[in-house]
DNA sequence: CACCACTAACTATGTCGATAGGTAGTTTGC
DNA sequence: GCAAACTACCTATCGACATAGTTAGTGGTG
C-alpha cells in the first residue's frame, strides 16, 4: 500500500507520466521508498481503474504519445486518509543484524570486511542525504521548487521543514549504524586478540 | 535467502523440529528475522532436498511423530559461506519516513498521534531488548545455555559478546527513532503554533 | 544519416512473505 | 473424563518485489 501513497505524494504536486514517476523513484522519493518501473506502471493502471487517478493521453513528438496522470478528488481523500491513519509496524527483517548475532561462525577477516562495507554503505547514504538537505536549504531543487510554487504560501515552510526533518531522521539512522559497526570492528579485534 | 540462514543459525546449535524453530522465531531470532511457520516448513523441506539438512522421524507420545532436522556438513559449509559473503543492501522501504516527508498533508493531531505511536513502538522494542541483554549477561536464557554447552569453550565468550553486540545495535536504532520522533512532535508544535 | 542514449511503456517469471485456514495427536487442569 | 491449550505439520491464496526482458519513438552528435 505504501507504493500507492508514494505515487500520490508525487502526483498531488503536479501531473506526471509513469516514466517521470520512475525517475523520481530513482532520486527523491527513492530515498524513503524504492520501486522499479515494472511495479509503477501496473499500479498506476490499478489506481486509475479505482478512480483515484485520471490519465490523459498527450502527444510527444510527431508520432509518439505518453500518458499523464493526475490525482482525482477521491484520490486526494485516499491519500489524506492514509496520512491520518497510524502505521502498522512490520516485524523486523534485518540481515545485517542477523549476521552479527552469529558472527562467531564467520572468519574474522570476513566479519571485518562485512562491517567495513556496512560503514561504507551508510557513509555513502549519509553523503547523499547531506546533499539533499543542502539543496532544500538553498532552494536549488527543481522538483521541490515546482512543489513550492504549486502550494499555498502558508504550506511552504512546512514542506521544507518536513523534508529536512525526514532526511535528518535518515541521517541519524545511518550515523547510528556507522557507530555500531565501528564498535564491532573493535570487538572483533578484542575477541581475536 | 536470509530465512534459510536464520534456520541454519538455530540448527547448528542442536537438532530441532519445525515447530521448535517456529517458537524460536517468535522469541529469539525473531528479533532480527521474522518468519511465519507457513514459510518455515516448506523451506526445511527444500533444504533437505538440497542435502543441507537431514530429517529424522522421531516418535512423540504413543501414535504421534515429529521430524527433527540436523545440519549436514554441506549445510554447515553453506552457512559459513553466507557468513563470509558480504551482504547486498536492499533499497530502503521505510513507511514511517515516507509519511514524515509529506506530513503537511496530515492533520496535525493525526501526525502527533503517528509520532507518539512511533515512540511507543520503539520504546516497547527497547524494553524487550534490554531484557534479552540482561538474560544473556546473567546466563538465564535456556536456549543460549544449550548453545554454550554445545560449543567449544573458546567460542563461548564470542557467542555472548556478539549477541549482546547485536542487541545493542538494535537498541541504538530504537533510541535514534525515539529521539527523532520527539523532535518531530516539537516541530509540529512550532509549525502549527 | 547513422548511431546512440534517452524517453515511454509494458510483460513475464519467480520468489518472498502475509494471512488464513485445516488436520491430528498430546498434555494439563478442573 | 473431557474441554482447552498446546504440539506438530501442512496447504492455498494473494499481493509485493526483484529481475530481466521487449517494443517503439525521439533527439542530439559525429
Amino acid at each position: 500500500m505504501s507504493l500507492r501513497n508514494a505515487l500520490f505524494a508525487l502526483l498531488v504536486v503536479e501531473p506526471m507520466t509513469g516514466y517521470d514517476l520512475h525517475k523520481q523513484f530513482v532520486s527523491s522519493v527513492g530515498h524513503v521508498w524504492h520501486a522499479p518501473d515494472s511495479q509503477i506502471y501496473p499500479e498506476l493502471k490499478r489506481m486509475e481503474s479505482e478512480g483515484l487517478l485520471e490519465g490523459e493521453e498527450i502527444p510527444w513528438g510527431s508520432r509518439g504519445k505518453k500518458r499523464q496522470y493526475h490525482v482525482t478528488e477521491e484520490g486526494k481523500a485516499a491519500f489524506r486518509n492514509w496520512m491520518d491513519t497510524p502505521l502498522e509496524y512490520a516485524r523486523t527483517r534485518d540481515p545485517a543484524h542477523l549476521k552479527a548475532a552469529y558472527m562467531e561462525w564467520a572468519d574474522p577477516d570476513a566479519a571485518r570486511a562485512q562491517l567495513r562495507a556496512h560503514i561504507e554503505h551508510h557513509t555513502g547514504l549519509l553523503g547523499q542525504w547531506r546533499e539533499k538537505v543542502k539543496e532544500i536549504e538553498d532552494g536549488s531543487s527543481a522538483m521541490l521548487n515546482r512543489r513550492l510554487a504549486n502550494s499555498p504560501k502558508a504550506d511552504r515552510e512546512k514542506i521544507n521543514a518536513y523534508k529536512v526533518y525526514t532526511y535528518e531522521g535518515l541521517m541519524s539512522q545511518a550515523e547510528a549504524e556507522i557507530i555500531w559497526a565501528r564498535r564491532g570492528l573493535k570487538l572483533i579485534d578484542r575477541l581475536n586478540g
